[in-house]
DNA sequence: ACCTGAACACCGTTCAAGT
DNA sequence: ACCTGAACACCGTTCAAGT
């Protein structure tokens, strides 16, 4: 009895086992047009043009999946920065980070979101993403040692230096995103410039 | 002209006495005790002795009930930020409300959770939960005044100095919560310490 | 005026069965 | 080996009906 159901948009990676990477796309897809509601499991499926039961093939469980998604957030965020981090040089490399991060978070607001949410906060059991994840505190860590080896900061704690940095950009990002700074009569970039430079004098001044 | 504040609704004596109060009081129970994932409206109903269907009568819909309870939440927060600046005085103030903040935040750590998760992140259509949670930037606002006028900091906007603060807190309560500060060989405390020195001194660097 | 019980559409997860 | 369809328990929301 052949069945004449023919599915609209069937990923060719269907067949070829690459339902795992299929999956991760159609929830990034998700997330950037309905937003971090929409990541569902079986909405998930569906976008990829499976079954409801489909992706416990390749996810224990919708942790898993929303893990992946997160850290395919970490590497793209981390490529920013690098990026940012490559067409810049010396003192300036700090500021233009700074922005390339805000900036991510802003282009982003619901993968930045997942990336940051209470459901892979807790990642003793997610090594992946706590690796990925971790690697943005250690770029920024060896981004300050460079300017102190410059004399541009003063010495300290690069790790301590680099959490607090990392804690400023995350929460600009956060608080911008959630309309919290409208307030304040400033534009992002603005905003942005002010807090680089704040730290930026509290670095230099640190003996 | 007369800025009048519309009280939400006067406190009426139901079969359970005051349910939205009650509600309110069983998700911030739920919160503490499950976590941020249960809080459901079934299961807050259900917490406070009533049928599913009987929160409709007091709250729009589940939004509605988050966004009393971040109310709530940062209720709270300004309670115990105005606790801390009460008792330092001068400079140390700063340091004193950024201690308390940061401890609320981790005595507190689902329902710091629920203020800032995506669920109430656009308060357009919540007046009230803007009203209160903008409050939180208001009051570093005028702290930084006050430093301003003591000589403590130098000059700029105090409101893009506030929203600076602000983010760099936010971010740390945050980053910690995730555990994303552990790899730094540093306690919450110190890093508290480390990051309210390094603003200190970038703000006082400021002309 | 306030609350209940049933109903609907949705979701996460499991499992026997199909190819 | 990989996927499907059905099932279960749960959730948000609505609505007629009860007190």
């Amino acid at each position: 009895m052949p069945s004449k159901r023919t599915p609209k948009a069937l990923p060719r990676a269907y067949h070829h086992g690459d339902l795992r990477s299929a999956l991760i796309q159609s929830a990034l897809g998700l997330l950037r047009d309905e937003g971090p509601e929409a990541l569902t499991l079986r909405g998930v499926a569906r976008a990829a043009g499976v079954s409801q039961a489909a992706p416990y093939r390749h996810f224990k469980d919708r942790r898993a999946l929303v893990a992946a998604v997160a850290e395919e957030g970490f590497r793209m965020l981390q490529s920013a920065m690098l990026h940012a981090a490559q067409k810049a040089d010396g003192r300036l490399g700090l500021k233009q980070v700074a922005i390339a991060y805000v900036q991510f978070g802003h282009e982003h607001p619901a993968e930045y979101r997942i990336m940051f949410g209470p459901e892979v906060a807790r990642h003793d059991e997610l090594p992946d993403l706590r690796e990925t994840s971790s690697a943005v505190l250690a770029f920024v860590q060896v981004g300050l040692e460079q300017l102190q080896a410059a004399g541009s900061i003063g010495a300290g704690d690069p790790a301590a230096m680099a959490a607090t940095i990392w804690s400023m950009l995350h929460g600009l990002v956060m608080l911008s995103l959630d309309g919290q700074t409208a307030g304040v009569g400033l534009t992002l970039d603005q905003l942005v410039d002010e807090t680089t430079r704040i730290m930026m004098f509290g670095m230099a001044s640190r003996t």
